[in-house]
DNA sequence: CCTACCGATCGGTAGG
DNA sequence: CCTACCGATCGGTAGG
């Protein structure tokens, strides 16, 4: 019985990986020493180097598996929609859901992108540009139907994102609200924002005013 | 003619102050080395002893001011206020022009409590907590008067807090907006989720529901 | 505010 | 995956 390849050094990676997490969202990048790394997963600090190019790489390697998967579940999610409402709704419940059960992942995502080496960080910040102008695209999107009027759909971008995002700064499995919930309650705060199926009388407190 | 004590030594404090603001913005405090610092201001590393006990204190020193000066503008903003609706508009103004003009601060703020050992951390959240509290408190003070109805005003709190915090991390001198125009995008938001000055028909999609 | 220095530790590599 | 090691650098101190 040959032994399969990589079947231990799998678990290691794996390991290394979420032991990586937890030091990065606890010390930052500059904080974690590869000498506690590899402590975590009962190796040498040299052997390391069979996970990964460096400490650098190892660092990037998580961001853009976190920019990766929230995109991919983002397509996923978006596929077939039809209306900006529709597309809207989608899009708040995949990030909001995402952010809330990775928040660990985003959080390191976002401050530790300084950490990146120019080439690195160029790489990172388009995957980032390029989400973000999924939501502008929706908004833009319901401004040309008629859906909402939003003056500025780039402001209006930033605002609904970071309201969104900051769900993961306070978030806590087994707390007052399930993610169901929060998605709930911030599909009805942008719907409120954005006078979704208001009245049509009062058409001047608009996002962005 | 005596030197007067420290004339030169306020200077390179305050040098120091902005430099290490800059540095912990830009490294973060496990990636701030103490030989950069003093290169920034151009005296040498052990020098720098005469400026704080230790880097763990320079740090603290930061986050402590950026609080009391936030506590302090809100206090200041807060005085005299008769209505929760002239409470929430002044939280809002103070909270959003704080985090704005001072956002690289309140950033460091942020990301580095981690950085803090057990004691001084112990005494920063106090500090963000007792914030969090005057809005918390600004929100319940509506519930009972029936300016507003808040489902719960903890999950509240955090919510329009993440929003309006946010705004730190886009915002940009010279960019599209001044702080003011900000102020009152944000007032607008909160507005509607509150559904302040709305009408008196439709109570069911208030915030949190 | 400087010189000179301390012990400790860092990321990374050579060669198994 | 380990041992042994590299040069570099760290925060901090002694003694002016």
């Amino acid at each position: 019985m040959t032994r399969t390849a990589g079947s231990s050094g799998e678990k290691t990676l794996k390991a290394l990986r979420e032991a990586g997490l937890q030091r990065l969202y606890r010390q930052g990048f500059a904080g974690m020493t590869l000498r506690q790394l590899a402590g975590d997963v009962g190796i040498q600090a040299g052997s390391l180097y069979n996970y990964f190019q460096n400490k650098q790489h190892f660092l990037f390697e998580l961001l853009e598996k976190v920019m990766t998967d929230l995109t991919d579940e983002m397509d996923a999610r978006l596929q077939g929609v039809e209306t900006p409402e529709q597309a809207l709704l989608a899009f708040i419940e995949c990030h909001v859901s995402f952010h809330s059960s990775r928040n660990k992942e985003v959080i390191v995502s976002t401050m530790e992108l300084r950490s990146l080496t120019p080439e690195n960080y160029t790489v990172i910040v388009l995957m980032r540009d390029q989400y973000e102008g999924r939501l502008r695209d929706i908004l833009e999107w319901g401004n040309r139907t008629g859906c909402w009027l939003v003056p500025d759909s780039r402001v209006a971008t930033k605002i609904i994102l970071g309201m969104m995002t900051s769900v993961g700064s306070w978030y806590r499995p087994g707390g007052r609200y399930r993610i169901s919930d929060l998605v709930l309650i911030y599909q009805k705060m942008v719907e409120n924002q954005l006078r979704l199926g208001g009245g049509p009388k009062d058409a001047s407190p608009k996002l962005a005013s």
